[in-house]
DNA sequence: TATATTTATATAAGTGCTTATATATATTAG
DNA sequence: CTAATATATATAAGCACTTATATAAATATA
């Protein structure tokens, strides 16, 4: 068990296995050394039906945490023992209601004193340990209620591959990247207009001498995005000419090319910071309405697959 | 699940068990959803691997505190997949070398995200409920190291079937049942002799007018034991006539009782106390031993049964 | 008032462990 | 140096659940 005390918190869920293995399979053994034919796994549901009966499989279900079939099973196995009787509902013959039979009921005192043992022990257990271990598990029970493991993780993940996407500025060496990934989507959507032509062979002269940016998300390594500022006019610039290749799509990469153009445009005092797009693009649109761009009015492009135009207001 | 919260703290292992299952069962799906043939349940042995190997089957169920056939299982499961490699061991042809093959190797930068995703979403779950998850579970893995749930259950039932056994003194109504619990035993293991008759007829007389006392135990409503304390003279006392009926065998009303006689002889100011016994009766003597009754050298008894003398001094 | 949908329970098959036992090889004892 | 014992691993069967699906009855809908 060395190994799995070293590794910490990844070990956490095998660790708590382990315990529970130790905490029931050691149940068993004490019914059996007091000649009980009794069984743990029967316990709660048992117990409830020595509380409240009689009870149908759905009812007993919601209270016990356990799957319909697993009641089902422990239901009939309590049942085959004589522990248990069932009625039909008359009004429902659906249903089967349970309660605790004459022999049920008579095992009862019987039981008692080991359940007393178990809740004595666990008591005594937890206060070596110093912690008030109900309210512990009461606590993680509603965080995991509040949020499963599932999106906990995912979010993670999805975090640490956000931060590890790096932004960089243009370089001369990276001018073919600008043109090689801007043609991938348009190919795949679209097709290539002349307009496009213009501005993606040559970036240096119609971009950024005239006042605009290109930049290029790296991911592990590569460079698998960019992303141009266009300057329309003093205070107005256009989020342009944004490629993201398609092996690495879903992580993120368009969020930050655009965080950092929206960033660059505040730099250079941008009052407006617009873009066009198409209606079909539903990733790119559902991204520029998270970052705060809004639909504008009609709009005439110069390009054919432009549907709208939406734009931000950069204080 | 209402329920099982108001069950307190003999629901905790039905907890354990449901917030263990809530912990794993999420781990299979972040994999698939990341596109990777991997299983939460692989993931300890792979680990292992790949910080220490090769390593023997044998070597890794020490690690893990899964059993052996368990390891062999998971072990199958990951050579058939090709993440892990076998070589034979030439000096000892029963062992088989594991280790992470080429392609399990380079799995781990594809899972190293995973896996760093899941540990710090287990640590903002912690960071969450305010307590140190990781220094608990080692609290009561601690716990159940030095004394495990049958030990400590086992404890608790003993401690409350003592703890129910009530000590009653002499009356004359008893004393039918003073005689019955008696020759039941004797007739167990010995025969009755002459001496037996003459106490176990006439207490009152033979027993408590001559400074003795007989006390009797009940347990659950019902007399099953008795115990006598007979005078031999100024300060000297015996232990005798306890009988405990065989049902309740095992319950240390043999115990009470003796500790009552003690108890007796003391108030009447006795500085030895001593009993006969057969040494076939093994668990008598070791209830006597425990009790602080040491061997006395020879003597010469009444009862053709009495094999040796053992004595208890009182200061 | 027949038909579709929902609800209650049962059944089948799978999972991830366990215990019990078998088998083959290595080591120790006489 | 052989027989007994110990060790390493495999195999079988069982357990206590799960998910997926079937079946039958009740309820809603058109």
């Amino acid at each position: 068990m060395e190994f799995l005390k070293q590794l910490g918190e990844v070990a956490f869920g095998t660790r708590l296995r382990l315990l529970t293995d130790r905490f029931i399979q050691d149940g068993a053994k004490i019914y059996q050394k007091q000649n009980i034919d009794f069984e743990p796994r029967w316990f709660t549901m048992f117990y409830l039906l020595s509380q409240r009966s009689p009870l149908t499989i759905t009812e007993i279900t919601s209270e016990l945490g356990y799957t319909q079939p697993a009641v089902t099973q422990i239901a009939n196995i309590l049942v085959k023992k004589g522990l248990v009787k069932v009625i039909k509902d008359k009004s429902d013959t659906r249903k089967r209601l349970l309660a605790l039979s004459p022999k049920g009921l008579d095992m009862i005192s019987e039981l008692k004193p080991v359940w007393r043992g178990f809740e004595n022990a666990v008591k005594d257990l937890f206060s070596e340990t110093g912690f008030d271990m109900m309210y512990i598990i009461s606590k993680l029970e509603n965080a995991l209620d509040e949020k499963d493991m599932y999106h906990r993780i995912s979010e993670k993940i999805k975090q640490e591959q956000f931060e590890g996407i790096e932004i960089l500025k243009y370089r001369p060496e990276y001018k073919d990247l600008f043109r090689e990934l801007n043609y991938e989507w348009l190919n795949k959507y679209f097709t290539i207009e002349n307009e496009d032509k213009v501005l993606l062979l040559n970036p240096e002269e119609e971009i950024i001498n005239k006042g605009g940016e290109v930049v290029f998300a790296s991911y592990k390594g590569n460079i698998v995005g960019t992303a141009a500022l266009l300057k329309y006019s003093e205070g107005e610039y256009e989020l342009a000419k944004m490629a993201v290749t398609e092996k690495v799509q879903g992580k993120q990469i368009g969020k930050k090319l655009a965080e950092e153009i929206i960033r660059l445009a505040k730099e250079k005092n941008a009052k407006i910071l617009f873009l066009e797009t198409n209606v079909k693009l539903i990733a790119a649109m559902k991204l520029y309405k998270k970052l705060g761009f809004i639909l504008t009015e009609n709009h005439n492009s110069k390009y054919a697959r432009s549907t709208i135009k939406m734009e931000l207001k950069l204080s």
